[in-house]
DNA sequence: CCACCCAAGATTGTCGACAATCTTTTCAGG
DNA sequence: CCTGAAAAGATTGTCGACAATCTTGGGTGG
């Protein structure tokens, strides 16, 4: 029996123009409002720092703030927003110093992630791995392609591997925690060429290891990857 | 300026009786009756599985249910509660396998705080962290302090490792979303000796290792040591 | 002119009631 | 006696109103 419990966010078209637009029924207010909140605030379409004024909101969404307030709940579990007691929520400001720390943890989880991918993943999970890696490089050869693959077509390929590694706690970590927060980092800063091409090389240099089942190499090579895109950041940014 | 933005939990001993006792102002009684079923949970008071009926807690607790489904989003922030839409929360059900994939987290993460603390750890904290061991060491001589330091001793030591990391995400995650099923996990199943003098003296060695500055050899002590915790875990309960 | 205090306004916190959905019970038919 | 459907009951989801707290603006005194 397949059950995932995960959350995903497949969205529509509808980001700011959401005054009308009608929720998805068979889904609970609070849950739909809270999607809507986390692509907004990922996507910077509420910018970091803003304060969260639950009356202006639920005349956005059209809801009342019962329901408001149970999303603002989850988003602060989800660290996408800060709350202080009878004052408000705010969106959380990414420091460089925290989007360090959050590499970091990856380095550390998705080394793990990629050890345990090495013993657990199936052979069609590692094909469909190579067929994504074989489009990533066509996007890169098209210059518009770039955009994507450093926002999202990244996180496509390490999200696949920690699924790999079958341990469902480290997806919930990485995936409603931390994934989050990589994405509204890429959306604000538009962290543009950390080398894609490099990048992809090494990609394929970690599958290999995950096909060779040679999980001591996987961990390493992950570790080397997201510790290199750290020190990418702390070069550029600091 | 000292922020520690961390939810300590420092309870009073009214468990269960709380029919009457009054919350503490100055917060918000969504977080108070929070509190009161993060402890619950953890100490088993409301046993795994249960059904979290929003009316009967409500009346328990002596407020409505609009603070208490507040609450209850922030339980499912921190995993403690799972929530159906349309049907209610119940309280998760650790089982062994689970237990064992938080063992993994947790061997990478505290592995690669381990690490950071060997590098960013005050002299002081060392010191601080050497009698805590010590009086560890005591209590495990005394017979009746046995249980103290299965229970909630050893989760110090680890914390305040973490907290020497310097890395505020790694205590978020840890803290907040581990801990409290690591410890909930010991309360169920009182899983007793773990042989608790060796793991004192790996405790120190992993001191030694941090103090001096050798963030390699803590980390591969860290790792050992609480991989070798999950194989005595797998070998009693699997 | 600045600092402080106080009132007015706005926002968050809490409550009780109603609507929508799920669960349980009842009962008819096979 | 068992199966299934429909009604009754209970629970979750949502709303609007009121209370408590914070913030803003104005005024007073130094």
């Amino acid at each position: 029996m397949v059950k995932q419990v995960i959350a995903e966010n497949r969205k529509q078209n509808l980001p700011a123009d959401a005054k009308n637009s009608r929720f998805d029924s068979d889904k609970t207010l609070a849950a739909n409002v809270m999607d809507l909140l986390v692509t907004a605030i990922v996507k910077g379409e509420i910018p970091p720092g803003t304060k969260i004024s639950e009356p202006e909101l639920a005349r956005t969404y059209g809801i009342s703030r019962g329901p408001l307030r149970e999303a603002i709940r989850r988003l602060e579990g989800l660290r996408l927003v800060e709350l202080k007691p009878h004052v408000g929520a705010r969106v959380v400001q990414l420091s460089v110093k925290e989007l360090i720390e959050i590499y970091r943890v990856r380095e550390a989880l998705e080394g793990m992630a990629s050890r345990l991918a090495a013993e657990h993943m199936s052979q069609e999970e590692i094909d469909d791995l190579r067929n994504l890696l074989d489009r990533h490089e066509e996007s890169i050869q098209q210059e518009d392609g770039l955009s994507y693959f450093q926002k999202e077509g990244d996180l496509d390929f390490h999200y696949r591997i920690v699924k790999g590694s079958k341990n469902e706690k480290m997806l919930e970590l990485l995936g409603s925690d931390l994934y989050h927060l990589v994405r509204m980092y890429r959306y604000q800063f538009s962290v543009s060429s950390s080398r894609p091409k490099r990048a992809l090389k090494e990609h394929r240099q970690i599958v290999d290891a995950i096909e060779s089942r040679d999980p001591e190499l996987a961990e390493i090579l992950m570790r080397r990857h997201i510790s290199a895109a750290r020190m990418n950041i702390e070069q550029k940014l600091v």
